[in-house]
DNA sequence: CATGTTTCCTGACAGC
DNA sequence: TGCTGTCAGGAAACAT
């Protein structure tokens, strides 16, 4: 399921793929409402824009389009995508044939399509419409996240400091895993990596957030920027079928130190891992390497 | 507001 | 073989 470095690798094998080419036509189905954006509305959007780049905001995939004064000046947008559990971005020729469970399809100038593909439909997009950019230029108040427009709902882990990770959990009546979840705070980070960054921080799960000592927090805070970049570096973690915009599976399932491996000895201690039921999400760790 | 629970959806897989 | 039932899980909607 794609969390961060799936959506990152997704991100730039498609900006690989697409950037400076033009949507001559675009096709999203109507089925019970994949979108937030109608599909019609959509399509419309998206039509005759040109892609400036595509890249990863949290779990969201953003496309910025290159400045097209008229159009803009009506209204200035960005695509948002969301995977949600099963979906897809891939560039394809147009002879190969659709999938089943394609909802999108965007027809490019340089002949070939993107295609939108989801069996579960858990996935999202739609339109964001930018607040007046043409008023003021581009004002660069994020300069760390770098990006104009769309926000996620929460912080960039791989930007967070340790200073601001500790404010984010230390007052939190949960357990932490249930809050490394919520996107409202971290931003990107998934039942697979929040598992294997508790294990790396030997923390366990169900402990509350706010009980978590200094020192565990700052473990943590590596923790979670350790796993997340290494992941990122191996093309992500194919689970079920996630594959990236080439359609290759990324590597980083094979450095699971507890995901998915319920009841095989722990790489550490050799203990058998444990799985139990956290924020209502399978959950996985050691019960002798985490306290 | 913060937190917990339910819902969406279909492929995969267990059990008969 | 083929049917039925259960489960997974991100995030929004709903409930407490």
């Amino acid at each position: 399921m794609p969390e961060l470095p799936e959506v990152e690798t997704v991100a730039n094998g498609v900006d690989a793929r697409v950037r400076g080419d033009r949507i001559e036509e675009a096709w999203f189905s109507s089925k019970p409402e994949p979108m937030k954006t109608p599909p019609a509305a959509m399509a419309k959007a998206l039509t005759g824009r040109t892609i400036e780049r595509v890249r990863r905001v949290g779990k969201h995939i953003v496309f910025d389009f290159t400045p097209a004064p008229e159009r803009d000046a009506v209204q200035r947008v960005q695509w948002i995508v969301h995977l949600g559990m099963t979906g897809r971005l891939v560039v394809a020729d147009p002879d190969v044939p659709r999938p089943p469970h394609t909802h999108g399809v965007l027809r490019l100038r340089s002949g070939r399509e993107l295609r939108f593909i989801d069996a579960r439909r858990f996935g999202r997009m739609g339109i964001h419409v930018l607040e007046k950019v043409l008023d003021k230029p581009e004002k660069p108040k994020d300069e760390a996240a770098g990006i104009p427009g769309f926000k996620g709902p929460g912080t960039e882990p791989l930007h967070i400091s340790k200073a601001e990770f500790r404010q984010l959990f230390h007052l939190r009546r949960t357990s932490i895993k249930a809050a490394l979840l919520n996107q409202s705070l971290l931003h990107g980070v998934g039942n697979i990596y929040a598992d294997e960054s508790l294990f790396r921080a030997k923390i366990r799960p169900r402990r509350m957030a706010a009980r978590l000592t200094t020192e565990e927090l700052d473990r943590l805070h590596g923790a979670v920027q350790k796993v997340l970049r290494e992941a990122i570096r191996l093309g992500g973690s194919s689970v079920s079928d996630y594959v990236d915009a080439a359609g290759e599976r990324g590597f980083f399932q094979l450095r699971h130190n507890v995901y998915m491996r319920t009841g095989q000895p722990c790489l550490v201690c050799g203990a058998p891992i444990r799985r139990v039921v956290v924020a209502g999400r399978g959950t996985h760790y050691c019960p002798v390497c985490q306290h």
